[in-house]
DNA sequence: TTTGTTTGGTCGTTAGACGAACTAACTCTA
DNA sequence: TAGAGTTAGTTCGTCTAACGACCAAACAAA
């Protein structure tokens, strides 16, 4: 028998954010349960199909305890029997899988220049994958937030018409976003304090859904940890590669976002002293010597405009391929920069691996391997101290994605829906 | 009534690191249990003197509960009954404290010229206290060993005299520890690769407590969190003042260790480029920019023995003290340089608190401001992000207090002695 | 003394995990 | 074709431990 070895003192700790100073809330009979529930439907949501022995069997719940546990998933409409059966000695067993069509959860991430909403169901699934343009740039924050609510009402009613229940709304930020979902500052956007979960709550009226906020890059990395490739992992960072950069950090398999929300802010740290100046008034910035629009000024004569990021990076990967040596130098010494910004990381986190995402996906053939060189070089702990550099294989919507698995990771953290 | 309000979801998750890749523990009644004793533990420690009825009042738990919880932690002599009674209206109340007198808990500190022990009971008051010449730097591992396990025995043996319980023993080290307690690399101690928790639970023979062993920056952070004057705070970087710089990181209300437990290795990150060399290898670490030795060189004609760091510091005192300007010069220069580290802390993380720690404190009264004033110009969000940059109170013993703490921990988290 | 207030304990209820026994449904073997 | 063996899932009784209601004890104030 492989009943799995429970290890010792478990403490009942929450899950979402409560408020500061708050002791460790006791538990009760409410939070085992609770907390079975989504063993249950992780495990599921990990290894479907599987059956209720194999459940029980994994876990080390009782058989007994996961068929009621079962039950109350299957009420809740988050599992589903399907009829198929496995083929080997023994009683066959009826397979469980999660249940794709009752719920959506729904992201989206806005920018400068374009806004992407995705929905998701249980399993992870893309119901809907929109993107736009959209002018957060200039627009003001008020529009802008009305803009997102009707994109955000076109989302819902669209779920509702395959009725679909929305379970939550994520909204990915490129800046700082505090815990209550509140853009403090978002220099790219041109926003300073405004509520935007709280706005766009009200602006939905009443929506009978979670509406939360969050930064990019906090949100790519959860689409990472979800739909990325690296089974396990529970320390990682996730670098945005937009115009400005931004790190995710997620610790003990939990995002980390600092007293305030503010953390991550890897792109103002000072790499280059003295080196060219940065928008946020310093210089040398990791933003201005690995971010994008750096590398743009300097290839695209006349500068860069926010519409024109895609066919301008386009163009950088076209003369690289053809082996252009400005632009191969150029990409060189980024690479360099940001390893260096990655070195940091990895000697001060010790994550497990580094994702590059956004326009970085693009570019990696030609930063990558100096990248990673530079960040193992400058890391104490022998090889890194076991952190890989990787490239995010989500594409551009990542931030969409993980704002949808935000929604997600809720429910696999116990808030489940009613049942029917 | 005051009920507090316990916000929903809650789930029961592994307190002591579990293996990677195993998903979130199932709960059962033991764990509510668990969870329940130490947060009326918890409470106790925080609010002594108090009465069953406060606790109840304050926990929300049942008052049939709390006696319950309070009459097994009495069995398992954690609290004590005081007679003492409130003069108030009403039945009086019996006053629960915790019972400093069962247990013990001890820290080693191990460093380069000296070694540091201290014990402490449930209340974190100080048992012990020794500091003595260790020549951790010149002796090979295995000798180092003998002797740590030397000065565990005689605490040991020292606490048995006085009919206390050794609850665990852990011991800090400058270096690289990976998770399983095993020191994988410490260059000033001239280390690699030994399994110190392994080595010295077997020199002592089957303890019958925990032997652990952490980074002494790591170690640092839980006794500032524990004794330091941070209430409420969650989320807290240490940095170590010795001849390397240490960071420990607290998140969310625990040290975050990283992927393989190296993480807080700020002192290798490259500060000033093409900066002076570093023993590591590289230009410009933090380390040789902004830690002691490289003060030391500049100010102590013939550089700097280990064994005479303490009086070499004196000496920048008083010559600052005096107004040297050379000194005082050095000292601003180091300053702006642990400002730049603290604020690549600050952007990265989002600590409510930065500690100084170690021989930073003696020369704070030069360096705190321009590092502070550094750290928040360096700063994204506005106003540092509401970190605050402070001097450690805690003098030398940080780690080794923190080493004992960090065996506290494990008592608040669950580990309770057995009932007599 | 009486009345009110607070403490802390007892008792019965209840939620929910667990273990054992049982039934169901299949394959394999003779 | 008839067991025998094997695995799946359910039922039922047990047990742990939190909870709510009630109660006695012990004091202050009137």
């Amino acid at each position: 028998m492989m009943r799995p070895t429970r290890n010792g003192a478990q403490l009942i700790t929450n899950t979402q954010g409560s408020a500061p100073g708050t002791g460790p809330q006791p538990a009760d009979f409410t939070d085992v349960r609770a907390t079975n529930l989504a063993v249950v439907l992780r495990f599921v949501r990990e290894n479907a199909p599987c059956s209720r022995a194999d459940i029980a069997a994994s876990t080390g719940l009782n058989k007994a305890t996961v068929s009621s546990l079962v039950a109350d998933l299957i009420d809740r409409r988050l599992l589903r029997e399907t009829g198929l059966t496995e083929n080997r000695v023994g009683r066959p067993a009826t397979m469980l899988v999660l249940d794709g069509s009752p719920y959506a959860a729904v992201g989206i991430e806005v920018n400068v220049d374009y806004l992407t909403a995705v929905a998701v169901d249980l399993k992870g699934e893309a119901l809907l994958s929109w993107r736009r343009a959209f002018p957060g740039g200039s627009a003001s924050s008020g529009q802008a937030v009305a803009g997102i609510a009707g994109v955000a009402r076109r989302v819902v009613t669209r779920m509702t018409k395959e009725a679909r229940q929305v379970l939550g709304l994520t909204v990915a930020v490129p800046g700082l976003v505090d815990l209550n979902g509140s853009v403090r500052l978002a220099p790219n956007m041109g926003w300073r304090d405004v509520d935007l979960a709280g706005d766009l709550a009200k602006a939905l009226r009443d929506p009978g859904f979670p509406v939360l906020a969050d930064n990019d890059a906090n949100l790519g990395a959860l689409a990472e940890l979800r739909f990325g490739p690296h089974g396990g992992v529970r320390d990682l960072v996730y670098l945005t590669g937009e115009i400005g950069v931004g790190a995710g950090i997620v610790l003990d398999g939990r995002l980390r976002r600092g007293g305030a929300g503010f953390s991550g802010e890897i792109g103002h740290i000072e790499i280059v002293p003295g080196g060219p100046p940065c928008h946020c008034g310093r210089r040398g910035c990791l933003e201005v010597v690995a971010g994008l629009g750096a590398l743009l000024d300097r290839t695209v004569p006349g500068g860069v405009s926010p519409a024109e990021l895609e066919p301008e990076i386009d163009e950088v990967v076209q003369r690289a391929e053809a082996g252009d040596p400005v632009v191969l130098d150029l990409l060189d010494t980024l690479a360099g920069n940001l390893g260096r910004g990655v070195g940091i990381v990895a000697n001060l986190l010790n994550p497990e691996v580094v994702v590059l995402g956004g326009y970085y996906v693009k570019l990696a053939p030609w930063i990558l391997a100096r990248a990673e060189r530079e960040m193992l070089g400058r890391s104490l702990a022998p090889a890194g101290g076991g952190c890989r550099l990787v490239v995010s294989g989500l594409g551009y919507g990542a931030a969409a994605l993980g704002a949808a698995a935000r929604v997600l990771d809720s429910v696999d953290s116990g808030r489940l829906p009613a049942p029917a």
